[in-house]
DNA sequence: CGGCATCCCTTAGGATACTG
DNA sequence: CAGTATCCTAAGGGATGCCG
């Protein structure tokens, strides 16, 4: 049981949350700093629109930071600032829930190897 | 930093949070057991299809329950299972982000109230 | 390479009326 | 009361082409 206070409070995370992508993407930024390019890759099959919407949203939001280094071809790095880092425990708890609780109503527990979910 | 195994071990768990209505619905049921009257009151405005589709789906998915009382008028209790209360954990690591890192990147922390979010 | 601009389409969700 | 049945809208997202 929650109290009734925490809905609303949750309310603005979830503005930021938001998108078909948004959290596929964040994940993404967690394992390491990545290039549109190669989030587009490990996306697919994203659009680049698509892609550009999110990234736009989650730097305006101080999620992630977005670092353009002059020259030909362009190079472009997306990073999570600090703001972002902190939603690392939000995914942990999904990450343990899915373990704790399966996939689905009717399977049992599914066994699963050593998977290194913390901080690296 | 996260593994990159636990991307799509979350996957799952997305699919069930789907939707614009899901995670205050899921709220709301944290609060308590509620009538599908009670929950189109507090969720206002969502459309009744809505609700309904909603809270097919998190049947569907083991995420609560409905229970009929027959009789007139009609009565229709609506519960978290187990494997939805797991679920807390969750809300309550979107709740601390909340708190600590403030609605936006350039407000400074706000100060809070005493507010209950754990387990009653 | 890293985007915009454009156009298009699917679908989640809204509005409303009606029923067991 | 607790939905279902219809119809409809809006907007997220896809596909493609072009540009600095």
């Amino acid at each position: 049981m929650l109290d009734r206070s925490c809905i609303e409070a949750i309310d603005p995370l979830l503005e930021i949350l938001d998108g078909k992508w948004t959290l596929p993407l964040l994940l993404e930024l967690f394992v390491g700093t990545k290039r549109f390019g190669e989030l587009r890759r490990r996306l697919n099959p994203i659009s680049p629109k698509t892609l550009t919407d999110r990234l736009r949203v989650l730097e305006e939001k101080g999620i992630i930071t977005r670092t353009l280094y002059p020259g030909v071809p362009l190079h472009v790095e997306y990073e999570l600032t600090e703001r972002g880092r902190n939603l690392q425990p939000i995914f942990a708890a999904m990450w343990a829930w899915v373990q704790e609780n399966g996939l689905s109503p009717e399977r049992g527990t599914e066994i699963v190897e050593e998977i290194n979910f913390g901080l690296i």
